[in-house]
DNA sequence: ATTTTAATTAATCAAACGTTTAAAAATTTA
DNA sequence: TAAATTTTTAAACGTTTGATTAATTAAAAT
């Protein structure tokens, strides 16, 4: 970190990201990321075209440093049951440094943000089938049921990233801190390969 | 349904729901809700007395007439493997009937909404924590390991809402239709208690 | 029939929004 | 140092926002 490029135009970005991720697009006023950037905001304007062209720079950046490289531990290659606990332990210690990006994400989803879509396609287009490869060769082995890997890889997302999308609410129904929100996510680590694994390692019924 | 009272403030209520669901609280304007109401502004603060209030009304209906009694299915007096079936099912079938409100939920927990966090924890504060004295009950038989009820519900929520969740990502990475999403829910009502129970009746590790 | 209340309309309000301007200050280049 | 370029500033732009006004029509009550 020699660099030290501390120029504005990154004081910006970060305090974009910030509140993005914190209050959504819309709500995320140019006034509001210019205060927090502590410049005015004619420089958003300056060094980004829009806030639409702001919100897309960091988000695509920010999406393709944090989500997809843990999001390709699936296709990484590595036993079945190292790659399922090494896959929930990476993703959850991602979400634990940036528990808002899923919600973020997810929210910007609807309407007419389709570019974020498109941002979120192009960077997993060149994405490889060797998961579902993976669970036909157990499979053929006899070690696994037959199995789709689209479901599990669903349930998998599911259930690392729901406690993240409902933190507020489970915070607050169960009267949790931020120390035993980290704990309960702790133990799903345990939790969530042992329910994938007790279901593939089932016979079919 | 005989009443038949279809006026203007029924109308500008059913605006206000699909709109807000659609876009979120900040991007539905009250001119969007008129319009789509087919009235005009000033009543929706006639009836109504401002936006905010008319979110809560429409929120808070919404809300306790179709999440909270599915979500209470795990508190019923019914069998394990039956209830957890059962619940899997009416969730995603009340989820189909309505499959943007989860989304819209979480994203409106984020800030200052936190009204709405107040609604939906009056709504199930009288609860009960049978389902964990369930499975403590059957753990004690042998019949399952022990278990967190918080571990278990929060497995089974995440892996029946997040398909809709992340609804428009998952239909456009892999090219589904809606039809081809319905089928995809549809098999997850067999494959999400499938993985509960065999996790749940596997011996601890 | 007349009064009173409820419902609806069009027009307008101030505030906040994203964006732009034109001029000043700082930095780099020659 | 002088000229050229980049960065920063304060002020304003035209729109859109949620909300309100005052006048008009419809309905209900007496």
């Amino acid at each position: 970190m020699a660099k030290a490029q501390s120029n504005t135009e990154e004081k910006i970005k970060d305090a974009a990201r910030k509140l993005f991720v914190e209050k959504g697009f819309g709500n995320a006023t140019t006034r509001d990321i210019a205060e927090c950037a502590d410049t005015n905001i004619a420089l958003v304007n300056y060094y980004f075209r829009s806030k639409e062209n702001l919100f897309q720079e960091v988000f695509q950046e920010s999406f393709a440093h944090t989500f997809l490289p843990v999001a390709r531990i699936l296709n990484d290659d590595l036993p079945l049951e190292v790659k399922i606990y090494k896959f929930v332990d990476h993703m959850t210690e991602m979400l634990k440094r940036d528990p808002m990006m899923p919600l973020f994400v997810l929210s910007e989803m609807r309407g007419e943000h389709s570019q974020m879509c498109r941002i979120m396609l192009e960077s997993g287009a060149l994405e490889s089938n060797s998961f579902q490869e993976q669970l036909n060769r157990e499979a053929a082995k006899g070690a696994i049921r037959a199995a789709d890997a689209l479901q599990v890889e669903t349930s998998l997302m599911s259930m690392v990233l729901f406690p993240f999308l409902s933190m507020n609410i489970l915070k607050m129904k169960h009267q949790m801190d931020d120390e035993a929100f980290t704990r309960f996510v702790d133990s799903r680590k345990k939790i969530i390969p042992e329910m994938t694994l007790a279901y593939l390692r089932q016979r079919e019924g």
